[in-house]
DNA sequence: GACAATATGTAACGATCGCTCGATAATGTG
DNA sequence: CACATTATCGAGCGATCGTTACATATTGTC
């Protein structure tokens, strides 16, 4: 059994509103206080529970990662190249339209830049985005194997330009683009990419 | 003539050292301390000459506007549409790939979330991102009119799409994008716009 | 019930934030 | 030279930053 007093609050739905509040205001923008009151913890609880503001900024990216994002990994899990490309799309389309949540990409949001004393949440950001590359890159590689990747593209060139599309889109979903505005690009991506509905 | 005692500094050379500052760190990643001493004056001197935080962060943004960003406006002025697709993405990819600046867009790394605070920052950001959107429309409009502009396209579609790439391409920058790599993915947006060199 | 262990809540730490006051210095005007 | 005007400079304002110390409260174990 676990001992010592018990923790008031769910850790993951603590989580959950710190990874809201980082997604809205950036790492910068949100302070402790914020997180504090947000989340209904006391700063010295937090501290015990999470870590240091980087600590918890960490977790709250990766929750990210875990939950919302989810709808990236939805769409590399579909088993054609086709399924994928217009998977990738949808997805990505109705993940920034939605109003359950900042319309824009926590690995964007969160920290694109900084001060030279908070550069680790750059960083983090920037290495989650390579990530997503990285993923889309090996979905690529496994469409290759199935004869699926269109002949005549570069694999790497391919992915930075599916990556910046989709980067694209995040930031047309910051500018204020509605859910319908946003479809309506995704569908000329499409239409240029080749892929057919 | 002027009277009172004169200025030791430079306006405009003081201003592109704020610019660029702005620029690598975002609005709220940039302390007034950090803006004295690289611009060699004294903070009370920065409030007397540029006003506060905010309206220093909003003349950066124009000299931004003015100097820099001038490649865009470069590639609007192309005599035809093919010219400006053409000279938008090399212009751009220049732009990102240089290494006299940040290897990103000002309108991006500027502010593209904030404390609330601070919101006005990122408010003007959003609101140069959409007036450079505005600004291609234009253009494609002044295409259609020439009967340049791809039929059975639609003009603010395009337009977000177009939009959408080239702030791809921005993030593929701040990703780590060498030159050549934004090159490369260019050329794959192009070849998928149907634009022949 | 004594005790160790963990969480909560209060208060405040030193540092930095954006910003400003007041004295001093340097200019053109009369 | 007297004066108005503007810039520079040192010092420091109140507020907020991230963070922590410490006393108190609540748990399981013995």
């Amino acid at each position: 059994m676990k001992l010592g007093r018990p923790a008031e609050f769910d850790k993951e739905a603590a989580l959950d509103v710190a990874m809201r509040l980082f997604w809205e205001r950036g790492y910068e923008g949100t302070s402790m206080a914020d997180l504090s009151q947000a989340m209904g913890i006391h700063p010295s609880s937090i501290y015990a529970a999470f870590g240091d503001k980087q600590e918890l900024f960490a977790l709250a990216a990766k929750r990210y990662a875990d939950v919302p994002a989810q709808y990236m990994v939805k769409a590399l899990e579909q088993p054609t190249f086709q399924g994928f490309i217009l998977a990738a799309f949808d997805n990505t389309v109705e993940f920034l339209g939605s109003k359950e949540h900042p319309s824009s990409c926590f690995t964007l949001t969160g920290a694109i830049s900084c001060g030279t004393d908070t550069e680790s949440a750059k960083l983090l950001m920037r290495e989650m985005r390579l990530q997503n590359e990285s993923a889309i890159k090996d979905r690529l590689l496994r469409a290759r194997k199935a004869g699926e990747f269109p002949k005549g593209e570069n694999i790497d060139d391919y992915t930075r330009y599916l990556s910046s599309l989709l980067s694209g889109l995040a930031i047309q979903a910051a500018n204020g683009s509605t859910r319908a505005e946003l479809k309506r690009t995704a569908e000329v991506a499409l239409r240029h990419l080749g892929v057919e509905r």
